[in-house]
RNA sequence: CGCGGGGUGGAGCAGUCCGGUAGCUCGUUGGGCUCAUAACCCAAAGGCCGUAGGUUCAAAUCCUGCCCCCGCAACCA
């Protein structure tokens, strides 16, 4: 029995999901529900990120308090994924009490390490809202094209990089006064000591990695890593454990990814598991998977083992990268502005969740971008669900159901469909365990084709009529593929897997091939999946 | 010299890491079947794999130059 650590990338409780959220979360609930069917020991993790500055400045421009806005996307995130079927074992928030403790005893743990250490200097501050700015709250002249910009990382209008020091004349983004400057002192994380052991766990680990996430690491480290603040002026987040930081909190970056220990050990507290032990180098039984979007790459190959190596604690590094590019709409990044956003809400109400784990999967971006069209998405519904995967299943079971009275026939399974058959779960499992997902699905897929095809050259409308015996065997080792294709598809569409399982009064789901009882009866048939 | 992604039959894509008869879905054309949700099966047409060179017995795949397209304020994966 394996130990496998899973951890879904944390929404940003700012803004309602999208499908391109989603796209990028999903190949962590396949590797879960995977490992879970085949009886391993699976903890799987994920919650909101309800911290940071966007957040407090939507409160300040809403006139209400923080946890208002976080509150209002919490719950509508946990109703979101419990729609899609994800499996987390817990979804938490930042904000719980469990979280935050944990956080603050990392955090001085690190300190304790010697990984963070206090460092002054002149930052900006506005003397109308008493307030230190940060780099996205101010405005002035860019120094390269003399226009006016914002402050953070990219000049508005030649896009040359900047920062706030940068500027001239600047002023305060929230009141528009000028600003002035004070010192401040900060808590830095000193990631510049962990360059060699990071391009260490780069290299050894890549071969795990996704394209983008190989390439996205190694730029770092090309440029050479710097140490960042660990602490922000802000009264919205985790308290800074130390004296004399009562006016700051932690920094969101750190903070956010350590929610991966801080949840993974409450459910291993509840599991009765220790969790030191499970998630430790020394398990050689354990594996970790982190799903997310390409953005966030660098928060989990170099910002979060970093942290872990600070730790000193023996944590796995994170082993497999499951890191998504984009889903793009009409080849333009997903924009509430620009139109075109479908949140999840809108999909959820048009489409069932089947339809969209199935589309994220087979159509996702694991390698490059996408460009998502609704005429696409139902493309897919149709040739697939409907067409492939329920036309077999139902052209089957309403046969029986039919001609048979829900009785279906025993047989013999055909010798070359249980070779066939062994070989998918291999096939599939061997993918998924490597996150490559959409070849998985299209192993699957093949499988079910096989089966149509399977049904048409034997034809048993015919053999009914001409060879009862013959008609039986076909029709068992159908059913024999039905049943199996409930196991192989259960962790990309466990609602309509789920089904067939009642349909056909077989036991839950587990990795290992269905060998049919004699005298099977047919349960409620229904169609799985519904024309578009 | 800012950064990143991409250019494969009419459309959307896989294959590129680890060179070896160019594959999938839609669409088109023809046929089969009538168990099935106008679903399923078979077959055909349609591609100098952006371009110019190089390496090689062999290049969509490796190397070099060039051309073109897309994303990079905020929200945000």
């Amino acid at each position: 029995m394996r130990d496998i650590f899973i951890g879904g990338a944390w929404p940003y409780a700012n803004n309602s999901l999208h499908l391109g959220h989603l796209v990028a979360l999903f190949p962590g609930d396949i590797v879960a529900r995977y490992y879970r069917l085949k009886g391993d020991n699976v903890i799987y993790v994920s919650g909101t990120d309800s911290h940071g500055t966007p957040i407090t400045i939507r409160a300040k421009k809403e006139n209400v308090d923080p946890s208002v806005i976080v509150d209002k996307y919490h719950e509508e995130y946990i109703s979101n994924f419990n729609d899609l079927d994800f499996s987390y074992d817990l979804y938490a928030s930042t904000e719980d009490d469990e979280h935050k403790k944990m956080v603050k005893e990392y955090f001085l743990k690190l300190k304790e390490n010697g990984y963070i250490y206090e460092k002054e200097e002149l930052e900006d501050y506005c003397e109308t809202c008493n307030e230190f700015l940060s780099d996205r709250e101010i405005e002035g002249i860019c120094p390269n094209c003399g226009k006016l910009t914002r402050g953070e990382e990219q000049c508005e209008n030649c896009l040359s990089p900047i920062s706030g020091k940068d500027l001239t004349d600047k002023k305060c983004k929230i009141c528009g006064s000028n600003t002035t400057t004070k010192n401040n002192k900060h808590l830095y994380f000193a990631l510049s000591k962990f360059q060699d052991d990071l391009q260490e766990y780069v290299n050894d680990n890549s071969k795990y990695w996704r394209k983008n996430a190989i390439n996205e690491s190694q730029k770092y480290l090309t440029m050479g890593l710097i140490d960042r603040a660990t602490t922000r002026e802000l009264d919205w987040g985790v308290e800074v454990p130390i004296d004399g930081y009562e006016d700051k909190r932690i920094y969101v970056w750190i903070e956010a990814v350590l929610g991966y220990l801080t949840t993974g050990r409450r459910v291993a507290e509840k599991k009765g598991i220790d969790f030191d032990k499970f998630i430790s180098n020394s398990n050689p039984n354990l594996s970790t998977y982190y799903a997310h979007g390409k953005d966030n790459i660098i928060f989990h190959t170099i910002i979060f083992p970093a942290l872990l190596m600070g730790l000193k604690n023996n944590y796995q590094l994170p082993k497999y990268i499951l890191s998504s590019e984009y889903l793009n709409i009409n080849n333009q990044k997903m924009s509430k502005s620009k139109g075109g956003l479908i949140t999840i809400n809108e999909m959820l109400e048009k489409y069932n969740s089947d339809s969209i784990r199935y589309y994220a999967i087979a159509n996702g971006p694991e390698k490059k971008d996408i460009n998502f069209s609704e005429e696409d998405f139902i493309q897919v519904h149709n040739k697939f669900l409907v067409g492939v995967y329920g036309n077999f299943v139902n052209r089957n079971l309403s046969f029986i159901s039919k001609k048979f009275d829900n009785n279906i026939p025993n047989g013999i399974v055909d010798p070359s469909i249980i070779e066939v058959t062994i070989k998918a779960y291999e096939e599939v499992g061997n993918a998924i365990e490597k996150g490559e997902l959409r070849y998985a699905l299209e192993r699957a897929i093949d499988y079910i084709n096989l089966g149509n095809k399977y049904y048409d050259e034997n034809a048993p409308w015919i053999k009914v009529k001409e060879d009862i015996e013959a008609f039986n065997n076909i029709t068992y080792t159908c059913v024999y593929m039905i049943a199996n294709i409930s196991n192989l598809l259960n962790p990309f569409v466990p609602k309509s897997t789920n089904k067939i399982k009642e349909m056909l009064n077989l036991s839950s789901a587990k990795w290992e091939v269905i060998n049919l009882k004699k005298d099977m009866k047919i349960n409620n048939l229904s169609i799985l999946f519904e024309r578009i």
